[in-house]
This record gives structure tokens, sequence and C-alpha cells, in this order.
DNA sequence: TTGAAAGCGCTAACAA
DNA sequence: TTGTTAGCGCTTTCAA
């Protein structure tokens, strides 16, 4: 096969072909640009004879930004990041950007990699799960550029953040399993902490507390459905016992746990224990698990990331602001509600 | 709080400060440009002072390439998707590639998506399910613009392709299954055709009916948990109750089978029939299902993905490439094979 | 509404 | 090794 390449053609190019200046085609491809109807489709007709499209490149270069909008995201392959992030990108689609992703797994390069975003004049960012490194917040501050934060804590100084009610989430949780007939309640969440993580699993433990219901503390080593799973499979057995009631801090977590005390420990749910997990993601629906759990709207979360950063490069410049997203409580068969 | 914007630091600012031309900041940017230590050094503190980076729109603009590779997928929300996207990811950063991911639902709209791509200068495109609309391709070829498609078929004409082995992979299933002690086999397969689900669940009827083992198909709407679910639950009695080892070409579809036999249809795993998937994603190994399938790996298929891209990037000028990603067998609690 | 010209920030060819 | 110069392809004043 011959891998003959040829030039792209250039504005230049089109301007020639349609006998018109560099500027008319300009024109004709900006929206809104002043442009006759007649000198439009002279220049349309001459740029798809030619398979022209506008380098944005060079249009981001001129104008103060490119469309792009950087996304940073670790653990995209989880249930709940990877429909956050496909939310994400559909929106930002839709709305004419373009979503340049940053996986960043060690979060030791991460700040270099999440800096050359800032390179391609980047027109915001995103960030789902890690918090963005001091340094890179300060120069985003400094340059304007939009920034969203989802389910991290506000101690950056700069961007708008949309968190899930972390502190009602999880006096729901508790709440619940005590409507539901739980007296003696287990909290499962990972040793190290995280923000959203962290949050509700301690607003559940406060909760559940205040109202004469002290909770056995259960840790696992990661977040992880293997975590979790191991962190059950290994716990005291005279815990485990005391326990009727298990709060998990995420639905991958609450899976790990079920399958663990249904499996590995031989625990009836919701018979012996009810689990209760958070986030509502695909697979707590599944057959197999049907676990009831607190729901996270993903597309409303979305929704409202999406029109943050578009108030913001519209040219908001109130001080930062936070959306807290409404929870829901899903109740399916590892509770013994009344149906 | 204040929202002062300053501008961007340029090269322009940096050569000042550093008292040195604009080349020789441009050089100091540049891995293995010609520049004396010291320079470089002067560069470096007064680059830094500034707060500056590299604009790479410019640097993209003047050179052929702008680092960026278009990753196109659908159903981002999905298991093996979603680490498949994740995995790529990773390696084209690893590489110094920016991913701009064009998740793609509605068919109407991907191909002018698509195309907006061609406008960034992207060095190479990656397709992951949908297939790349032809004029498309016609142009990436027409630029010589390196394009990898995986598990797609190859009719396109242009872009090397990466694909499990379908053929061996649905011979192996059957053969699996034969071995496991299943006669009377089924295939459930997605009532519309995609390249690699329906090619294995070919290769699977085919291998089968050779060897003297007719096999009983069903369908499902699609190919998502839920509609393997429905379809299993509303499969007809008789077809189900002859069956006893049941290929599902996908993981996914495996285990909304699997929840419908054992949950709505009452039929033991895998005493009464084995069930085998494919793709080995994470779930398939949790607990509750502990299914059997053929893994795809999905790391290998994601750095030879990547070092195509790479090769053709240097010049690989050679004619389409094909490579075929082995597979392996994963045997666990759905099938009855000798331990 | 149109075209000419300047310039976005950078790199690369050339000359010193 | 360094600086000078000329673009990369586009948008955007500014005049006409």
């Amino acid at each position: 096969m011959a891998r003959d390449v040829e030039r792209k053609p250039t504005s230049f190019d089109v301007a020639k072909l349609a006998g018109v200046s560099r500027s008319a085609v300009s024109r004709a491809f900006t929206p809104g640009g002043r442009i006759s109807p007649q000198t439009k489709e002279k220049v349309t007709r001459a740029a798809s004879e030619l398979g022209y499209r506008v380098n944005s490149l060079a249009r981001g270069l001129q104008q103060d930004h490119s469309g792009i909008v950087g996304l940073v995201a670790s653990r995209l392959d989880t249930p709940l990041r990877s429909s956050q992030v496909a939310r994400l990108s559909e929106l930002l689609i839709r709305e004419g950007f373009k979503p340049m992703l940053i996986t960043a797994e060690r979060p030791d390069h991460v700040g270099t990699l999440i800096e050359s975003l800032l390179g391609y004049n980047v027109a915001g960012m995103i960030f789902t799960s890690d918090t963005p490194p001091p340094d890179l917040i300060k120069d985003c501050a400094r340059f304007g550029l939009p920034v969203v934060l989802i389910n991290r804590p506000g101690n950056s100084g700069w961007g708008d953040r949309v968190v899930a009610d972390n502190l009602t989430g999880g006096s729901m949780a508790a709440q619940l399993l005590i409507d539901c007939g739980a007296t003696r309640l287990g909290c499962l969440m990972p040793r190290r902490e995280t923000f959203s993580v962290s949050g509700r699993a301690q607003a559940f433990v406060d909760y559940a507390t205040e109202r004469g219901h002290p909770v056995e503390v259960l840790l696992a080593d990661d977040q992880g459905y293997a975590d979790a799973r191991a962190g059950i499979a290994k716990a005291d057995a005279d815990v485990l016992h005391r326990i009727d009631g298990l709060f998990c801090s995420t639905d991958l977590m609450a899976l790990g746990a079920l399958d663990a005390l249904r499996i590995d420990r031989g625990i009836k749910v919701p018979e012996q224990m009810q689990v209760l997990g958070f986030d509502n993601i695909e697979q707590a629906g599944w057959g197999s698990y049907d676990l009831s759990t607190i729901s996270q709207d993903i597309d409303a979360q979305a929704a409202t990331v999406v029109r943050l950063l578009i108030e913001r490069m519209a040219g908001d410049a109130s001080s930062n602001k936070l959306e807290q997203e409404p929870l829901t409580a899903i109740l399916r068969g590892t509770t013994r509600h009344a149906r």
C-alpha cells in the first residue's frame, strides 16, 4: 500500500480556490462570523472539495482557549469512576469541548502530567479523584483557569466543588439500618482516609453513636473489592457476630464484604446481618448481590460539573462555589426493610 | 476572592529574564537540544521563576504533531471497556502522549466528533469500539495518520488492527465445555452482530457442530448484563433444559445469564448447566459468580496498540498490520473441570 | 461585508 | 553553542 502523505490543506488553499481572502475563510468557519451567504457558500464548497478542516491548534493559539478540558481521574477501571468519566466526557463533548484524559495512578508523576495540560491552553480542568498539587492550583488561580473538584476537600483555595452530601449520607445510612431493626452497627472503611469515603463513614459513626448505637469499625487495606473481602474474611469473629447492621463506605467494598460474609464466613445476609452500601454502582443491582445502598446521581453530578465550568468560562468571577448533590436510599435485598 | 488574571509568560519573557535568545529557551525545553549546561541552567531558573511552561499548541503548530492521540470509545462505563481505556491512557501518557477521549454514544454524531480530532493535529488515533466512518478513514490515509483498531473488522482499508484471537477463542470455549463433560451446548449472543462477539460465537458453533455437538443459539437484545439476564429469563424452558453447557460471548452477558439461571430459572450451575464466559473482566472473579472464562490480556493488548502507534509515527510505512492477541482459559467454579 | 496586515508562541534552518 | 530570521495556520483589528 502506498503511504504517500499529502499536506493538509490550509485556509490559504481554500481561499485561493474560492477566490476570497483568508479572513473570509476564517469567518466562514466562525459561528456568527460576519459574512455574506454567497461567500460562505463559496468557501464551504471549496473547503469540502479540498477536505479542509480548521486547525484547532492554530485557532487555540490565537484565541484564549483551545476547547480542551483536562479531565483528571485515577482508578478509571473502577465502576463508579468509569461511569463518572463516561458522563463527563459525553457532556463535555456535547458542549463542544474535548476532554483530555489524565489517568494518574502514581501520585509522584501526577503533578508534571497535569501541568502539561496547562500547555494546551485548556479551557478548564476537572479533578475526579486526586487532589491537585497545591502549586498547580496556584497556577490555575494565577491564570484564572476554571477548576472543578469532584468529591474533594475544599482546602485548595481555588476551584468550585461538587460533592455528594456525605454528612447527610452517613446519617441516612445509620438511620436506615436502625429503622430496619439493626441494633449493633458496624462500619467498613478503608484504612487510608479519603475525603468522601472517610466523610460518610465518620458521619455514620457520629450519628449512630449519638443515637445510642456504638459502632464497630472494620478496616480494609484499600477501597477495592478484594481489599474489602479480605478485610471481612480476616475480621475478628467475635466482633463480626456482635454486628447485625454493616455500613460499607462504598458499594465496591460492600460487594466484597457481602461475598466474604456469605462465602468466607457463612453469615446470612440479611437474616443475620444487614448490609448497606454507598454509591449505587451498576453491580449493586445485579441479582447475586441485590445490595441496598445510598445512591449518588452521577448524571446530575456530571451536569453540575459542566455547568459550573461553563459559568466560569463565561466570566463568572464569584468566589469558590460548593454544590452538594442530593442522595437517595435504594432499598434492595440486603436490608430487612418493610417492603 | 480576587480573580485577577495574569498573562501567561512566554518564551520571550523567559529569554529576557535569563538574558538569552528565545531559541535558547526553546532548546532548553527540547529533549536533546544543543545547549550548554550553563545557559540551560539560566533558562530553567528564569522559567521556574516566571512559572513558564512551553505552549504545546504553538509547538504542535510548528512540528507536525501535537502529541495528542485520539482515543475513541463507546460504552466507557462497561467493565471491559473501562479497563481497556484505563490501560491505554496510562501507556499513552507514559510514552509522552496525551489521550483525547471521544466517547461516542450516538453513532450519528460520531463522525463529526472524530473529525474534529484531525484539527488538533493528533499524532494518531485509536478506536476501541466503533468502526470509524469510511470518509474519516480515507482522510487519515490521505494524511498518513496512524490508526489502530481494536477488535474491529479489517475492511476499512487503513489502520493496523489488534484483535483477540476470536477463532481460537470460540474453539477453545467449545472444547473446554466438551472436556468438562457437557454434551448439549448452548451459545448466548446479542441479537445485533459485532465483530468480536459474533466472531467468537460463530467459531464456537462451528467447532462444536463439527465435533458432533449441535448448538442451541440463545439471543439477547444487546450486550449488557440486563439484556443477557432478560434473554435467559425469557428463554424457552425446553431449550434451556436441553442445554448442559452454555457459552456466553462476553463475561458481562455470562454474569447476567448466571443470575437468570440461578435466580430466575432455578437452574443449578455448574451441576445442571455449566457456564463459560469470555474476556475475564474483574467481576467474573468475584465470589458470587466465580465464572470460568476465556481471558483477554488487556495489558498486553494495550501495549501492542501503543507499540504499533509508535512504530507508525516513527515512519513505518509497511502495509496494514494485524496482531492477534493470545487467549488463556481461566477455570473457576461454573465449569466441572477436574480440579 | 471584505481584504490587508499584524501577531498568537513556538521551532528550525541558517549564519555567526 | 548561540542568535537571527522566517514561518507554522489561524483570527482579528483596521481600513476600505
